[in-house]
DNA sequence: CGCAACCTTGATCTTAATCAATCGTAGTGG
DNA sequence: CCACTACGATTGATTAAGATCAAGGTTGCG
C-alpha cells in the first residue's frame, strides 16, 4: 500500500520534471518542490474514494495536506443548505493548514475524483521551517498562491456577470490543470466538475450555469463532454471574461 | 521621523501587550510577534496620507508590508471601472507578499485613513525564514488568516443575501478592529469605511448597502455615525448573519 | 430494464442594479 | 459669517440578472 502510493508520487514528479524542458520557469520548480516536501515530511498517504471527505468543518486537525493525485474541493455549508465552494485542489496543491493547533477547521474538503493525499503533521512543519528554508519559502508561496486564487474568485462572484465569471473560471481551471497535471492534448483537459460545482464556486445556481454554458457552447468558446473540457479559442474566451492579451500577461490581472 | 514612527510602533505593541491580561490566548501573541517582525526586519517605514496608494496592480514589488497604523484596502479594478475590494488591512496585518520576485502584483493597496507601513524587502524575509522559526510560523499563520478571511467574504458574496452579508461583514470588521486596535468602548469602534467600500467588498452597490444599513439601523442592530460603528446587540446581529452562539465559537464557522 | 444522477429548457418571481433626484454636512474662499 | 461647492448618504421609480419552480431528457450503471 505505502509503496504503491509512493510510486504514484514518484510518477507525478517525473511527469512534472519532464515538463521543465518545454517551459520557462518557476511554477514547475515550485510544483516539484511541493512534491519533494510531501516525500520528505509526510507521515502517511490517504487514499480517498470520489465523494468522500478528507476533513470537515468543525474538526480539529494539526496536519497539512498535499494533494498527490485527484481533484478535491473546499467548501462551507450554511444552516439551510446553501453551499459555497471556496477552492478546488489539484495535484501539487497544499490545503488544510490552519496555522494553529487545537482550533477547529472552518471549512471542509471532499474528494471529487479518487484522490491520494500526503499527510504532514504540524510538528514536521515546524521541523521543515527550522531546517529547510527553501521549502519554507515554497510553503509561503503556496499559501499566497491560494490567496490570489481566492481573490480571483472574489472578483468573479462580486463584480462579474455570470457569463464573464464562468468564462474566467474555466480559463483559470484550465490553466491550473495544465500547471498541475501537465500539458493538455489539443486544448483539452480532464474535467470532473459538475455544473453544480461551478455554480457553488461562483455563487450561481446550477440552472443558471447550465444556461450560461449553453450560450458559451453555442458561441463556439467551450466544449464539454464526458468529463473533459476543451477551450478551442482561449483568447476569445478571455475576451468574454474581460481579460485581454492573456497569453502574454498573467491573466489573473483584471485589466 | 524614524524615531517618531518607532514610537508609534512601540505604542501599538504596548496596547496589544496590555490586552493579554483580559484575554485567553494566541491571537494576541501573534499580533505582538508581527510587530516584532516589523521591528526587526523593516528597512524603513512609509507614511501614507488618506486616499493615497501603497502599491498598484501591475507594479513589481519585492517587499512585504506590515501595517503599523491606519486602515488600508486591497482591491482590483476592471476595465469598465467595476471595483472589487479584496480585503481591508488593519494594524498588525501583513500584505503584499507575492512570493515571487519580478512578477507584477495582481491587486492594489490604498490607504483609507492616514497610515504607517513597515517595509520588509524580500531578502530580509529569506533571512527571517533561515534564522527565525517562530517568526516564519507567524508569517505562515498570517497568510492563512488572510485566506480564511477571503473565504468568509467569498461566502458572504456568493451565498448570503445583502442583509446577511452586511451583518456578517460588520461583525467581522468589528472583531478585527478589536483584535488589532484594542478593546472597544461600549461596543463602539472607529470605522472609516464609506458605504461604497462596503458595497465593493460585498459585491453590492452603495445604494443597496444604504438601504440594507437603514433596515438594520431601524431594527436597532447597527449604529453608524461620524466614522464610528456601534453594534448594540452583537448576538442579534449574528443571528441576522446566519450565525448562532458566536460568542462561544469562532464565528467564522458558517453554522 | 429501470433507476438515479445530472443536464436542459421554459415560465415566473425576487433581489439587487440602475437611473434620477434631493438632502446634509464639511470645507473653502470672499 | 455666509454663500458656494463637493462629496457622500438617502429615497423613489424602474429595470434586469439571476433565482426558483416545474417538467422533461440523457446517460450510465447495477
Amino acid at each position: 500500500m505505502a509503496t504503491a502510493q509512493i510510486d504514484i508520487n514518484t510518477r507525478l514528479k517525473n511527469q512534472l520534471t519532464g515538463r521543465v524542458t518545454g517551459l520557462q520557469f518557476s511554477h514547475t520548480d515550485q510544483a516539484k518542490t511541493i512534491f519533494d516536501i510531501a516525500d520528505r515530511y509526510a507521515v502517511n498517504h490517504r487514499a480517498l474514494k470520489a465523494g468522500t471527505g478528507l476533513f470537515a468543518e468543525g474538526e480539529e486537525s494539526d496536519s497539512l495536506y498535499i494533494v498527490l493525485e485527484g481533484w478535491l474541493f473546499l467548501h462551507r455549508i450554511l444552516e439551510d443548505g446553501r453551499r459555497q465552494i471556496l477552492d478546488f485542489a489539484l495535484p501539487g496543491d497544499v490545503i488544510g493548514f490552519c496555522g494553529k493547533e487545537k482550533s477547529p477547521l472552518t471549512f471542509s474538503a471532499d474528494a471529487i475524483t479518487n484522490a491520494v493525499i500526503a499527510v504532514i503533521p504540524l510538528r514536521h512543519v515546524t521541523e521543515l521551517l527550522r531546517n529547510d528554508t527553501a521549502s519554507a519559502m515554497m510553503l509561503l508561496r503556496a499559501g499566497q498562491e491560494a490567496l490570489l486564487g481566492a481573490f480571483d474568485t472574489l472578483t468573479d462572484i462580486g463584480r462579474r456577470t455570470a457569463r464573464e465569471a464562468v468564462a474566467h473560471f474555466l480559463l483559470r481551471i484550465h490553466r491550473r490543470s495544465i500547471e498541475s497535471i501537465g500539458p493538455d492534448q489539443d486544448r483539452t483537459i480532464s474535467f470532473p466538475l459538475h455544473q453544480e460545482h461551478i455554480g457553488d464556486a461562483l455563487g450561481l445556481t446550477a440552472v443558471h450555469v447550465c444556461r450560461t454554458l449553453r450560450k458559451l457552447r453555442n458561441d463556439g468558446l467551450v466544449e464539454i463532454s464526458r468529463g473533459h473540457l476543451r477551450l478551442p479559442n482561449p483568447d476569445a474566451l478571455a475576451e468574454e471574461a474581460g481579460i485581454y492579451d492573456f497569453e502574454d500577461t498573467d491573466f489573473r490581472l483584471a485589466s
